[in-house]
DNA sequence: CGCATGATTGAAGTATATCAATAGTGGTGG
DNA sequence: CCACCACTATTGATATACTTCAATCATGCG
């Protein structure tokens, strides 16, 4: 089955208007820059306006032209096989970076598909290009995120290559705490924005799987579900659960 | 299981004499660079001498220093649990980039392991880094290398979380393949240089079901096996087969 | 408010892992 | 050079974690 073309998901550009970009790239971006510098990236990137929950930021086999970063919200990306399955392969929060991989490609080779409604910045890859040529320190940041994503990859492949299906999902709800966490919002009370579907599909399990585990999770106290709302009751026994941690060793040697 | 220090796999630097670098950058490096550039480049690089097999390269934990270029030979890169248990992230012929993860990291957050007899270019982070504000080509190679690495990784994560055990198997011989064929090797016929236990790491699968899928496989017709030769019999089905071609659609349509 | 979609739970099935036993390989040193 | 020994590979029998199928229940969007 052939990748279906963009529909009108976004518009072409989202906004010609640059009026209110001021601290844009420190809001949106994973990158560290010079205020200069910053201001110079800010007037090569765009903000989208609300994005609703379905569309695409781009569809695999689309022309590259851009990398995005989510402002706010959330964005799921995936591949599609020549079988017609689907294999997500990230979900993205607030200041994460979406696109990397299409890199050095004329056409994306996932696409990016909106799970709530969301604001991303647009950064037209050949602009950034043209201004990183100038600025160093740009690709710099650029290539510090590409590592950090590469480390996530190959975590994500360990992940489903050797563990169980009780540590995938506890490694899942760690992992989004952390990130959660680390934006300034509660590490153990939060709202799954995407579907139980989707948690599975992205950590190679069935639907079912990743259900009976919530269940089963909640059933051992080490977490409360109810519907999309999930609040982490132990942290360190799901780290356990998780692989990560060991009963026989302390976080801190 | 902490990871061990590292022995002395290799020397230090590998050689003070830059005698010979003349020409490096093309041989081993996979970067499109203008001739003055390269030659920059081939200043900073050292070539190693010939690596055992089982040595390593740089252990997971250790201080990032150098990312490396294969130039003959092949390399295993891999991660380690917490549980002691290890995931193979990936294998690397003359020609590939080796540590690109690393980058924007004080540790290597992988090992890398010599699989036969290998020799590699070294090429020392902070000088590249130096070097590459003054070139960006520099840097936009080495960003193109990433991309790559993170569809590879993509692709890896579909591989793992959807294909089944035969898929993944004639996925990784085709895989193998293209890599010799693009190096001018022969693309039906080849010798595997990891170990059959190395191969059911890297694809998520038990040694046995290697075994059992490459003799399904030769019972096929689909490919000759002894030990560690291999030839490509039926390169067409062995596609579908891995699930990238289907009977019903041509490959050029 | 209703109906399509998503989530949960149970029962049965299966692909692949694990266990086990044998056969082959390759490297080393006598 | 060959013989030995450890390691690697193969093949078969059994076990199991997870999937698939099925039915019910919840949810939320129009």
């Amino acid at each position: 089955m052939a990748v279906k073309p963009s529909t009108q998901d976004k518009s072409r550009t989202f906004s010609d208007v640059q009026s209110q970009n001021s601290g844009l790239v420190s809001l949106c971006l994973p990158f560290t820059l010079e205020s200069q510098d910053a201001a110079q990236l800010e007037r090569i990137i765009e903000q989208s306006p609300p994005l609703k929950k379905g569309g695409h930021l781009f569809h695999q086999g689309e022309p590259f032209t851009a990398i995005y970063a989510v402002r706010a919200g959330s964005i799921k990306t995936y591949t599609v096989t020549n079988a017609g399955e689907e294999q997500i392969t990230g979900f993205y929060f607030p200041g994460e970076m979406i696109g990397l991989s299409a890199i050095d490609t004329d056409d994306y080779p996932i696409s990016a598909k909106v799970l709530e409604t969301t604001t991303v910045c647009e950064i037209p890859y050949d602009s950034f290009e043209q201004l990183s040529n100038r600025l160093p320190s740009l690709k710099a940041e650029l290539i510090k995120c590409m590592g950090k994503e590469l480390r996530e990859e190959q975590q994500m492949m360990l992940l489903l290559s050797k563990k169980t299906a009780e540590e995938r999902v506890a490694t899942f709800l760690l992992k989004l705490s952390d990130r959660f966490k680390r934006r300034g919002y509660s590490a153990s009370l939060f709202r799954l924005s995407m579907s139980r579907n989707e948690i599975g599909n992205y950590l190679g399990l069935a639907v079912e799987t990743v259900s009976r585990i919530f269940s089963r999770f909640q059933k051992q106290q080490l977490i409360q579900v109810e519907g999309k709302e999930v609040e982490l009751l132990d942290l360190d026994e799901l780290r356990i659960v998780s692989g990560e941690a060991r009963h026989d060793e302390p976080l801190i040697p």
